[in-house]
DNA sequence: CTGTTAGCGCTTTCAT
DNA sequence: ATGAAAGCGCTAACAG
């Protein structure tokens, strides 16, 4: 007991704090309160309520049952700010989305969550709005809370970020593109491969004057490897190249901005027969303009969409869209994630790895 | 210098740990290493990046600019675990959402964060699935990290969450439900005054044999509390009272859902005039299948939706919906939150408030 | 398997 | 305005 101005009370009796303490206390139970009651120390504590089925050493059975009943009886709530702190291990790993607004990557959040549910560790969540900036903004502030890995959105990024998470030297990961780059490691898909694949269907299915339609490719970055997918298809199969329709500026790109692309499409280019979207958003704004035009979809105009969202199958006709396995890229994700980590605490490093998800064209009614 | 075994070197120079050092240091740039370089103290390294507009006490002005450049140049990052810990401040608002995957949420998560943003509160985020032992798992992971308030959707939670609540003894937010007993604060509206009010609109314009259809009560309270505003008003007007669909079990309520129940009440009661639905999704749904079915919208039955969705105004024809202002939720939450955060950070304790959030019927050409 | 000791990086408190 | 000392509640490291 070397602590200087003891109250003298024995740390059981929670008595408030003596006048001359340095330090407030929280006033909380802690392991120590839970020790003494026990009449054991606190690290025996620590080493019951830490005790993972991976980690052999711990407490012995019986005594971690007396422990547990008795943290529970004490309302005893570890304090994880605590322990990252003295162990240097937060516990967090940060995950940045473009948008929460947007089933796909709720999917994905969801099979995150999911795989790493059993692992104790917590997500540290943050969505940019399409920003860059403020993703950047939004990592700085997380790598605050020193996150054991970090999951970024596409590889798009201000250089600060790469800087700083080379700095910060944590396990990252990209997902839901595959990049020519990757700042280490990546889960994903191409979208310029599959959009070209959508397309290559839909000439076979007889569609010969296509365009497309997304938004400015700066904000969207998957947006714009789709649309150079579109292009490079439509090249390839020597269809006519130049429909492309902008919307904007702001992503997502809304179903307003598929009524409208619509519209534009078929004034420029009357005699076009398919129209391909970013995503199923627009594309179900197009429909519904089809439909309050009394354009015939397909027989008039085709239409495609991307990402397989709950509106693509309960709309009427249904869209026919890419599938993408959401929740299996953040399976993939977390999975990778839990490997990653427990390399780094155990001083190693996990070599970059490349997870591709496969991809799947759903042909449907609307085309 | 009181500890043993230093290694001798100076803090500025990051030396490996010595061979006998107890604990291993991160590797990261600290606050003292930043102090060394600039010849002062830790102490007022950490007041001068602390530094609020609120806090008057900081460094001067002119040293404040070399600690923060100094800082920028070693590429020092605060480590808020360890400030966290030292000045039981987490700096995090706990956030259980049932769906991430439900723009009416996601909006109101946008309006809380942006209402935050400027006050170094971090959301700690989790969704439920609508699933009350969930709630209740991730609110007990959550609390480990001492949150210095917790924000609920809805008034439904198991009682060992009012407990560990009280226990914790954090500002608490009850949103989206107008409570009979709430926790503590509440920001929300009433579901039930709002679908009452929505058959009252109907029944202005004529329709007189309302069906309602949503999902189980149980595992859905709003969904349960619009039904019950659905049935007081029908009663209130003498309209038939028992036209009620029941699907699920699984809440969402979705698209699919509403296909399935229009169909179900249109055997049940062929002569019913209007579907009032528990969430836009399922009036989608119930809209596009009368599209297939041949059954003209408003004509031989009229639809209505609550939330006021994307796809509510997307579609054609547009739904009749209670417009929520979601975002609106997360803001009032967010300036409630700040002040209870800032009563307690200063010994008080704010009195327990409720925000109501106005709603309004937006009448549209599916009725 | 259990205990002892030291200390993680910061902020509080008190002194200057 | 700045500094020195102490300590937040936990776990690493070592000893037994």
């Amino acid at each position: 007991m070397s602590r200087k101005f003891d109250s003298g009370a024995s740390t059981e009796a929670k008595a408030p704090a003596g006048p001359r303490t340095k330090k407030q206390p929280t006033g909380a139970v802690t392991m120590a309160d839970v020790a003494a009651r026990l009449g054991i120390s606190k690290m025996t504590v620590s080493r019951a309520l830490t005790r993972t089925s991976a980690r052999s050493r711990g407490a012995s059975e019986e005594l971690r049952q007396r422990i547990l009943s008795t943290s529970r009886e004490m309302g005893y709530v570890i304090d994880r700010t605590a322990s990252a702190f003295s162990s240097k291990r937060s516990g967090f790993v940060a995950l940045l989305i473009p948008s929460l607004n947007n089933s796909n990557f709720a999917d994905t959040v969801h099979g995150l969550t999911l795989a790493l549910e059993d692992t104790g560790l917590q997500v540290l969540f943050g969505y940019t709005d399409y920003d860059l900036p403020t993703e950047e903004r939004l990592l700085r502030a997380m790598l605050t809370r020193r996150p054991e890995a970090v999951v970024l959105t596409g590889g798009s990024h201000l250089p600060s970020v790469r800087k700083m998470l080379k700095a910060a030297a944590v396990p990252v990961v990209e997902m839901w593109d595959m990049l020519q780059d990757p700042i280490e490691h990546t889960v994903g898909f191409s979208n310029a491969e599959a959009t070209a694949e959508l397309v290559r269907q839909l000439h076979a299915k007889g569609y010969r004057r296509m365009a497309f339609m997304g938004g400015t490719p700066e904000r969207d970055p998957r947006g714009a490897e789709r649309r150079q997918g579109f292009e490079a298809a439509v090249k390839e199969l020597g269809l006519p190249q130049d429909r492309i329709v902008v919307v904007g500026p702001t992503p997502p790109v809304s179903m307003a901005h598929g009524a409208q692309a619509v519209v534009q499409v078929m004034q420029r280019w009357p005699d076009t027969d398919a129209l391909v979207c970013v995503s199923d958003h627009p594309a179900f704004g197009a429909l519904m303009e089809c439909q309050r035009r009394g354009w015939a979809v397909p027989q008039r105009l085709a239409i495609a969409g991307f990402g397989s969202f709950e509106v693509s199958t309960a709309c009427h006709p249904r869209l026919t869209t890419v599938v993408i396995d959401c929740a299996g890229i953040g399976r993939a994700t977390g999975e990778l994630l839990k490997r990653a980590i427990t390399a780094v605490r155990n001083g190693k490093r996990l070599e970059a790895e490349t997870v591709m998800i496969p991809f799947e064209i759903a042909q449907r009614e609307s085309s």
